[in-house]
DNA sequence: GTTTGCATGTAAACCGTTACATGATTGG
DNA sequence: CCAATCATGTAACGGTTTACATGCAAAC
């Protein structure tokens, strides 16, 4: 992996996308609230930001280790008999540093990559009755969104705060997720009504 | 890279994400338009659905190239003198059917990474000032992107319409996209109204 | 005269997913 | 008895970005 601090930072030019380094700062951020091991970070990541960044078990795992191997991490084995010992991390003093950077850094101009909308995009090719299969799952996967961070939101009121400004800004991001999925349910809802709309013209290919 | 039909379909558990064959697929979708060549169809992402998918020249040449020796597309060489040769491609039958099946296939379980929200979600650590610095400038991409689709919208309405099938779902995503930024740009000022507000307790770390 | 546009490609590096691998414990 | 939970890893593969490479023509 490529040392997260003196970062070449790519020429900025036409960057666009997810990667390049942003995973092992979140994993920075995790262990900024407190220390971890990657089986917590991975539980950590299901119920908080699993809506807008996830990664695999492995992925977590050998990312640790690679910021480990640059310092920015330390680890510590917890023995446990009944249960597979754990590997628990922390921040080192250069870790926070690198963690800070990246807070204040500005968000590289990005895209985020949309298979629906794409699909959606060349639907003209298909009959009307597809195009509202994919806008009713649509529809659907979207309320389920809703109803997991409904569920986030619970678990958050009955949690012991221990710093409150992290929570402002978790609870910050969350409204604004809400607020976007209502926004998009709405638009999709829309949408349906006009494709079903009996006085539309076209229908078949 | 693995052939386009015969999908193996790799379980559909965890899979979330970008990847697996999708631009192969977006590009039998432009190539469903019309003849294009790989320029052209670069151009073409940038015109349309850039804000929700592109690619690289490189890929797209690379994967042109795939979609050929798998039968999917077959290619022409338009020979020019002033300017350099170019390379028009087309759907074969088999990327007619390929591009079919890929419209009607549902669209598997996806979320979409966001490093600005991951980092709001950490920007509790740092100070206000930095958070602001982050929303203003979320704010004004929003903004960009909102003048980006209106430049598109006036594009469309010049143009002459040769499927005005194709054309409607273009303008529904048209749609969806803009009212979700409009979304976004709302949520975004009340978020910074919020953090302006003086009545507010905590702001430095 | 330097930048932009046209037009196509190769190669290296990196990011992310899936599959493989292990093994005890607890709950239904 | 079977599934899920705890807990950590390796290896293979494929997708994406970046950098390298070329070369003429038109526009500023």
């Amino acid at each position: 992996m490529t040392p997260i601090d003196s970062q070449p930072i790519p020429d900025r030019g036409t960057f666009h996308g997810a990667g390049r380094g942003t995973l092992p700062r979140i994993l920075l951020g995790f262990l900024g609230i407190r220390p971890m091991t990657g089986y917590d970070i991975k539980t950590t990541f299901d119920r908080s930001i699993a809506s807008y960044w996830n990664a695999s078990h492995s992925q977590i795992y050998t990312t640790l280790r690679a910021l480990e191997s640059e310092g920015l991490v330390a680890s510590e084995i917890i023995y446990q008999d009944t249960r597979p010992n754990r590997r628990l991390y922390q921040l080192t003093q250069a870790g926070e540093r690198a963690l800070r950077t990246w807070l204040s850094d500005p968000v590289p101009d990005r895209f985020t990559k949309d298979e629906y909308l794409a699909k959606l995009f060349f639907c003209g090719e298909c009959g009307d009755k597809t195009a509202l299969q994919h806008l009713d799952s649509h529809l659907q996967a979207v309320n389920e969104q809703l109803n997991h961070l409904a569920g986030i939101r619970r678990e958050y009121e009955h949690r012991a705060v221990r710093r409150p400004r992290l929570l402002e800004f978790q609870l910050l991001v969350l409204d604004y997720k809400e607020a976007t999925l209502r926004a998009d349910r709405e638009i999709t809802e829309q949408a349906i009504r006009r494709l079903r709309d009996p006085t539309r013209t076209a229908q078949a290919i």
